[in-house]
DNA sequence: GTCTATAAAGGGATAGAC
DNA sequence: GTCTATCCCTTTATAGAC
């Protein structure tokens, strides 16, 4: 198990290790498959069979890219955590009235957060993390850490400044976090109610982040 | 399928069908393994046998009592929902400053979601939502439906009575149920983080609170 | 109703040829 | 590296004795 484990770690950038031979053409269509079946699946419901089958490649072959199915699980989810948060859109623009920035980040936070795909790895990763000790952690530091790093430090700086009154930026910035999924990312889960429309996901942002802005106003700010 | 999935409903007043014989002795251990099992490892990675064997009966007697293993895993589901909710403390006396209200079903409500049964119950559920579509309906339905239906009537009441002014009491509700859970629920449901205990959900629950009532209260309000 | 024993199927993983 | 064929184990579910 140790070893499987320590296959989780965040993809080196540009998709291969550095200085290594590019994967091949199989071992792609191996993690592709993989990655459909765990995501729709989970772990123990999935068989290497099924995942062979869909690769279009023998098991033999599934065996010889990776060690055991517990490997195979393991560079799916590292490949994954990676892949799904892309690089945020405000860059170094973070400027602008608190409402404005946090709607923007918001927008870009809940329409990642409720992707299938997003949707699908979290269900897959809460549910083996207590088998797989090392995959909750990864999934956390490359999703949901950094995006609340991201906001904890806008929280700080615009309290810094005086604009803001936040004495905790992180349980803040959490808290954010979850406002703006709140009337969505429930039932979705749960698979009660379809992907949200931009129109939604605009509503919920904007009923969170009125909310939000009004209880951290400086008093004194404009 | 069908036959598996009418079995997901609400348990009976009192535990039992009104009418019906009580259930035997090994049909509750049954149960009892089952659920131990269900919610520790998951529905595809319990067998039949494991639960056999923790209930301390044979395979045959668990057939005898449940056609199949899906219908087991309703049995236990539709268990479970009804019994994690219990009655709220606060009864018909809702009475007081909203801070002070919000703050106590805030903290029974954030020891109830915290429990390690509801988190266990909450990662199976997720996780098997897809495969059983009546699954997520009845957990959502018993529990935070139920949660946010309290908080919302609530939220509504004060806003009447020109206390608060919550325009859309359920998003709201739902906001409230959100915020409570933010600092601890996501790193717990990973894995990452022991269970809370009643320092830290106060804690919680007040920066929640603190943050909600400044959001929420009426302009004209004392 | 309950048990032991077993059937029938599918799981992960491997051997050896090419 | 890749394939076909197979081993061995566990799984769900059932037969038949008591």
């Amino acid at each position: 198990m140790s070893e499987a484990e320590s296959q989780i770690r965040e993809p080196p950038i540009g998709g291969r290790a550095m200085g290594a031979v590019p994967e091949s053409p199989k071992h792609a269509a191996i993690v592709a498959a993989a990655t459909d079946l765990f995501l729709g699946a989970g772990y123990a419901a999935t068989s290497m069979d099924a995942i062979a089958r869909r690769a279009n490649v023998s098991k033999r072959t599934v065996y010889s890219h990776f060690a055991n199915k517990e490997a195979l699980f393991a560079a799916v989810m590292a490949s994954l955590c990676g892949r799904l948060v892309g690089p945020c859109p405000l860059g170094d623009h973070w400027t602008g009235a608190p409402d404005h920035v946090l709607s923007v980040i918001g927008t870009w936070l809940l329409t990642l957060i409720t992707a299938p795909e997003a949707m699908a790895l979290q269900r897959v990763v809460t549910a083996e993390a207590a088998r797989v000790p090392a995959l909750g952690e990864v999934f956390y530091r490359t999703g949901p850490g950094r995006m609340i790093d991201g906001v904890s430090a806008y929280l700080a700086e615009q309290t810094a400044i005086g604009v803001l009154a936040v004495p905790e930026p992180e349980p803040a910035a959490m808290q954010f976090l979850e406002m703006i999924k709140a009337p969505i990312h429930g039932p979705l889960s749960l698979g009660l109610r379809p992907q949200p429309d931009q129109a939604e996901i605009a509503r919920s942002v904007a009923w969170a982040v009125a909310a939000f802005v009004k209880a951290y106003t400086a008093e004194g700010a404009a």
